[in-house]
DNA sequence: TTGAAAGCGCTAACAA
DNA sequence: TTGTTAGCGCTTTCAA
């Protein structure tokens, strides 16, 4: 027989102590890592504990050591592949270190912000990543501002209080603009992500920019929001018209965007790509490598992202008053098929 | 001036207390739902709540009340769209009814089963969903028998014990098969999903016995294990042979692996779809919709798989001791270009 | 309806 | 190294 784990019974550290013969504080200890017990002492708890089916509660243990080991991830859509693919590893990478993911779905809406941090704060969360489109900023500084320290996850617009970390948006788009420039394309689009995000008004001037540099401007552009129906519709804006003002070229500001834009290019206007036009995305998302898109695009190195913000923000859980930080990763031109 | 929400700094009931100058107990009414307090204290405890910008601490809450309103997701990959889709909508429609969702990626490894449930049950959450392929079953099992409800989402195989929401599986299986002979095709394949998952078996089965019933046999079968890579080597197994040992129809356990089954089809192969082979998948993903793919698919209605899933496991928690249920939506055969 | 008091399960001083 | 004691912030009897 292995033990009593019965049915729905609360065993507490009092009722461990009690089978042990010790005190209920030694008990605690033996669960706490890094205090000092006897290896006898050690032993006999561990084996009542085992006997009993005894473990620690962390939410009583949290209301003392104010720290929940919970940490708050706000995103708004999970519908591009990005995000799924960041909240596996940021989940698979604070679990790693003894920290579960708290998800909290908010819509873009404004007006949510409020409810949104005291949600976050009524659960104790140690620190929160904030990954969604919409409030990010807004929240995130309230956070932080009531010593919830925050990340702004693949966001931020160099706000002076707030963590970001993100790809280093400008560079990645400008590697975009070159690519276009030097492959001798002549009319040259974007279709934006939506207006409220600093990653699409990054990607949005860093590409103008290098454009620019280079001699040329920007030929056409339209706004898709970050959704799927967005692009879709802005790729008709740019595209169904007449063939001499048709973009040659288009840069799409992010895979889940390009991927719709390479839909309709494909299938409603019938277009080839690359002959006709050439299409890149950004992010790299593992869609982009699958034969029937075959997607030019700017790798996010998702992997770096992930460390850099356990590390920023675990950092900021064991000491507070860390100054904010803005750490931009370089982003990599990945040559595929469509460009 | 709005309130004194100040850095980082705790303010309790009882601070809310002393400056309305009532009892704690009678702060505590207050922000408890469905107490008697007068129209009066209320107020008076309101306005020094929101002065201080004071919210009660859930987790002394949980401590006493033994309810921690959060909920376990024991998920394994989110490549497959499907379960970024469920896990958002799951989500929300906790969230909706005052609970959240805490996160516990697991690998499809195992021997991991005690770990995953000690940690579960270390976080007190009050139940837990179980959409993870591999060892969900063992998971839940242990939780249930601790007191803990569970619910297994997309996955079950009628274990008394156990409360489950799949589709119906083998019956949407079968209209894949009705579809196939009805249609004329007269090799047709099969690629399974892994064989330690209950969905993959149930879909095999149905297909299988209503080609039987049709009087046909399967021509050919392979595992794809429900990744990606299981798909691509799947299809190359199957379809890179002489013309005539070739189907002309395949039955994919699920959109994700037939997406790489139609990559390998048309990119490699060189095979037209659905000219020469019609490909199936099942669970009608938002890309299954996309004309890149325009996959022939059968729907498990999301949306009421989520209901039911929030149904009972709220049920459970809020009563102990239901028997478990296995509620069976109906799939729908979902028609599109691929068969 | 309200306040006083007990205690949820644990950690962290402090003494021994 | 160990036990004793005092809370963490809250809900919930119990009297008033």
């Amino acid at each position: 027989m292995s033990g009593g784990v019965t049915k729905g019974v609360r065993v507490t550290a009092h009722d461990v102590a009690k089978r042990a013969g010790v005190s209920q504080s030694a008990v605690s200890r033996v669960f706490t890592p890094g205090t000092s017990v006897s290896p006898l002492m050690a032993e006999k708890v561990q084996k009542a504990a085992d006997e009993l089916g005894y473990r620690p509660n962390v939410l009583a243990r949290s209301l003392i050591t104010g720290r929940s080991r919970i940490i708050g991830l706000l995103v708004s859509y999970l519908e591009n592949q990005f995000y799924p693919e960041a909240l596996a590893r940021l989940s698979k990478a604070f679990q790693a270190k003894g920290y579960r993911i708290l998800v909290f779905m908010v819509s873009r809406d404004e007006g949510e912000t409020d409810r949104v941090v005291q949600d976050l704060l009524d659960y104790q969360v140690d620190g929160i990543v904030a990954a969604s489109v919409g409030l990010s900023d807004d929240v995130a500084l309230k956070c932080t501002r009531s010593g919830v320290p925050a990340v702004l996850f693949n966001r931020g617009q160099g706000h002076p209080d707030l963590c970001e970390v993100t790809s280093d948006n400008r560079g990645g788009a400008r590697q975009v603009a070159d690519l276009f420039v030097t492959s001798g394309r002549e009319r040259i689009a974007h279709i934006s992500g939506w207006s409220g995000s600093s990653t699409a008004r990054e990607r949005a001037e860093g590409f103008k920019e290098r454009l620019a540099e280079r001699g040329t401007c920007l030929f056409a552009e339209a706004c898709g929001d970050f959704t799927r129906d967005g692009a879709v519709g802005a790729a008709r804006r740019l595209f169904n018209v007449p063939r001499g003002e048709r973009p040659d070229a288009v840069f799409v500001a992010n895979d889940h965007m390009a991927f719709a834009v390479m839909d309709v290019l494909r299938f409603e206007l019938k277009l080839q790509i690359p002959d006709e036009v050439s299409v890149v995305g950004y992010d790299d998302v593992p869609m982009a490598g699958w034969p029937s898109y075959n997607l030019t695009t700017v790798s996010q190195s998702l992997d770096d992202m992930v460390l850099a913000t356990v590390n920023q923000l675990l950092a900021r859980i064991k000491k507070e008053e860390l100054p904010a930080t803005h750490e931009r990763l370089a982003g990599r031109l990945i040559r595929r098929g469509s460009a």
